[in-house]
DNA sequence: TTGACCCCCATTGACGCCCATGATAACCCA
DNA sequence: TGGGTTATCATGGGCGTCAATGGGGGTCAA
């Protein structure tokens, strides 16, 4: 499996630190990554965070933007100036700054929740309340698209050969 | 044969351990996934579950959203969250963690429905009544329809051992 | 010197790995 | 064809390993 996946909720101790979940850190170490980069979610009280393969995204995506044009200032600003790359220990544990367990609402215990190509770290009670929305929104997204993707036409009929 | 097909019901252990039924295990195998990739269906009480051909077709499924869209976000974090890939131990028993039990209402035995490209988990008595309904709007389906695609004759009988 | 951070070790519980049992179905041979 | 044998699979349980967590103490820098 080469995406993040699944959710995890680990605790924070008297130091401040957390592991991040073994899956996660397999998958950063196989992308070559050596430690998290992370940084403030755009809008939303979380972190996102990945290795390699993110920062690929951002950059990508912030080069879309018109060179020296107002919005690719901000973009960056709010996407590398708040940007931190956090190395584990010999545990595989991480610290946050203040500043990001501010943004996300962290105190004692950390939700990870794997994306795909990335993964965000919530305050675990938030991140009940933000999963409800997102599942809801799915299920009405699923009726919209009615016609499903290309993939899994033919599913239904179930007889194979 | 290349699809999931047929049903059967095994029970847990007491360690919460199933068996993934033998001919099942040995398509998963062929498809190249070691484990089991599962996740809540949408909507009803059951697992959905396979190898990778289901894992791409979520991939591509979320792939069809612009990327850091608001939508996509959610998406991902509905699919992949709450995703788990399971191992296998050298038996072909998984463990089902507690938020996929819960999801199903599972407790101490599951029925493995073969659909096609994926199959579902079930606990037997939801399953047994969701047979019911289903076999009831064949029927209706089969009258509107007036004749049925040759294909489907016999296969809802399916009820394993 | 003090505090922040890093390296190392200890503990505990969950999970993976391995072997044993029983039951059923496929198989073989006279 | 009948009886016994083997292979396969679901199931149970022991035990070692690893992940998550806790804490001591060294080291570097302000």
């Amino acid at each position: 499996m080469d995406r993040f996946v699944s959710t995890f909720t680990n605790r924070l101790d008297a130091k401040g630190r957390v592991s991040v979940p073994a899956s996660f850190r397999t998958l950063l170490a196989k992308d070559g990554f050596d430690g998290v980069y992370v940084y403030p979610a755009l809008g939303i009280p979380a972190l996102d965070a990945g290795g390699n393969r993110l920062v690929e995204e951002i950059n990508s995506l912030v080069e879309q933007l018109p060179p020296y044009s107002e919005e690719r200032d901000h973009l960056s600003a709010a996407l590398y100036g708040d940007s931190e790359v956090l190395r584990a220990d010999g545990e595989g544990r991480i610290m946050l700054s203040d500043r990001l367990r501010a943004h996300a609402g962290i105190t004692d215990r950390v939700t990870f929740v794997g994306l795909g190509y990335k993964f965000q770290l919530w305050e675990p009670e938030q991140f009940v309340a933000r999963q409800e929305e997102a599942r809801a929104r799915v299920r009405e997204l699923k009726q919209l698209l009615g016609s499903v993707p290309s993939g899994m036409a033919g599913q239904s009929s179930g007889v194979g050969e």
